[in-house]
DNA sequence: ACGATCGGGACTGCCCGTTATT
DNA sequence: AATAACGGGCAGTCCCGATCGT
């Protein structure tokens, strides 16, 4: 499995195919056959990168939430003016957990439903891990600036924010009313919380 | 279809059968054969009652989920001390949504990864309605009572409880860590947004 | 898997399309797609007779073998003439264990070299009782009649009968050679072995 | 395919193990891939030694048959007391052929099966040639020493020792019952049947 | 000669759901 | 109301070839 950083415009091809028949019919009806067919590969060079389906639609997830990472994080080393509001910022940039058809959200609780498999387990520990790590170091950039009190724990409120999070991606999947708690609820009570 | 309100004993075999099961190797892992052999109903017998295996997990779900409303009710209606407290009986009564192995939670996750099926996008819309009226209902018992200030939006505060145990599910399937944000930090939040 | 003595005509069918199969391209050239194309079966109709392709095939030659069993014994059982040859009788009944194509010795040796799995080991400990008991049976019959000495170990004699009559299995599929030690041969040993 | 009479390192280590692995789990449960693990070699190292996975197989018994051919041989030369006695030299060494484990023996039948392979084909032949060719020229020794008549055909003896070490070899992965025509019974009748 | 990566495609067994039958 | 028969899609495994470097 040789895909640490792979650049194999096969690899890449598996990877965009994958994603966007995702987005057109959803985790559970994409098949391998229609990822053989529109891409061209074969299975069995498929299976020369990815160990198992569930392991790939993980990979088509972690390159997609690594990308979202770190262009929030360019975007707050960037700007000065963003970290007078990083929370706003934050915010802003999690539009997409609100948009039930987003890949990543599919694909998140795919993933959380097939976590019996230990890897896939380990996968979706990491991304926790990769997320609120992501979220402590916004914090505590927010507290050097004194926009955010240095009493708070930081890791604390970032786990708040992740499970908060977590809650309007699962709720969107949910529901299609026009929903009562909105993210600009949201940004009012961390705004309180934080002082 | 007759299954509204069935205490059929085979029916109702069905359905432990399937909640048992679930519990020892999750809903992935949960086969049609596995039902037929250990509750000894055929196939037929099964489709005779429900239409999918989806259709099945749904109704377990739906029925787990409505001892638990109907509990929390009585217990409300019954005493008058949780009245005083009815968040502490609320946080109180949430303590599964921590257990990764919960069958509600694995089956919630479950469906949700299948909400391309419309009937269980239904189901799902349902059982949404169905929390967050009764987070309301309770919300609203509080206010009657002067625990609450009345002039909070009840719908809101009840859709941003619904978010957060939302995303207490999600993460207790997500990551082991011993979590930082708890329950207890939850009930400090509602408090201070309750005033 | 309800095969016993099953007469129904898919049934028959697919034992009859798999034994014409093996017998025009081997057992490892018969594929399950192969005997769904020519019998007009389904995936799920096969697998809802046998569990695997190698119970099919041990199906098969269990079917043979009862056929080439149950005629010798009728036929030991009609003829007073063949009573008093029963060497012979045995000897020229077994013809076929000469034919490097014959489907019992394709199949059998096939199963051998799968007898890892344990139903099949299972199943071949089964037909080596069976053709053992056969050859008891005969050879007290034998004995009975006076024409072999009731001083021999009927039971050694059945094992090596069945010893050499693998051994010309087994000889029939490795050489094309016109071979040096005959049926005839063996016959003629054998008549010296019981006097 | 240059392995003729190969000592490179690489090419023994793939052969012993292969040995290896069938011995721990048999011929179809051996896998190239797992030859690639335990190995170390790469899947182009293993093609560049031999055509196919078959080959292979066939190329570990030959080794293993050879090897047991020339301890035979050097005996017989080696040992004037052996000569006197050279079917019990022969029975001795042919214990191997009762043991179900043997490697020689699970190859063996899994090459038969693969017969309809015109190169496993070729090869089986070869074995059985050499086989043959053995044997006559330990009882052609025997001859000449006076041990046997000469009136003996060397080459029919030669091919009945052959057909009922093969009898033995297949019993011996058929059934597990403690066997009743034995060895030392077979030894009996040639013994009898070489005056 | 030696070896690694990349890729192709056949095949089995599993599983869900449907239809015919009683 | 329940069973047996059946249909067919799908994932993952496996053997092997092709190509390219060393």
């Amino acid at each position: 499995m040789p895909q640490e950083g792979n650049h194999n415009p096969s690899f890449q091809l598996l990877l965009s195919t994958t994603e966007q028949l995702i987005e057109e019919k959803g985790c559970r009806n994409t098949t391998l056959q229609e990822i053989i067919n529109r891409s061209g590969l074969s299975k069995g060079a498929i299976y020369h990168y990815v160990r198992s389906k569930d392991e790939l639609f993980g990979l088509v997830l972690q390159t997609r939430l690594e990308a979202v990472n770190e262009r929030f994080f360019s975007q707050v080393n960037a700007g000065k003016k963003e970290l007078d509001h990083p929370l706003q910022a934050i915010a802003e940039g999690l539009q997409h957990i609100h948009d039930p058809k987003d890949v990543t959200n599919q694909i998140f609780v795919y993933l959380v439903s097939q976590r019996d498999n230990p890897a896939i387990a380990r996968l979706l520990q990491d991304l926790y891990q990769l997320s609120l790590q992501t979220s402590v170091n916004w914090i505590e950039t927010g507290q050097q600036n004194g926009v955010i009190p240095s009493t708070l724990d930081a890791r604390r409120i970032a786990d708040m924010f992740i499970v908060i999070s977590y809650g309007f991606r699962l709720r969107s999947m949910v529901t299609t009313d026009e929903n009562h708690f909105s993210i600009a609820d949201f940004h009012q009570v961390m705004r309180e919380t934080l002082q």
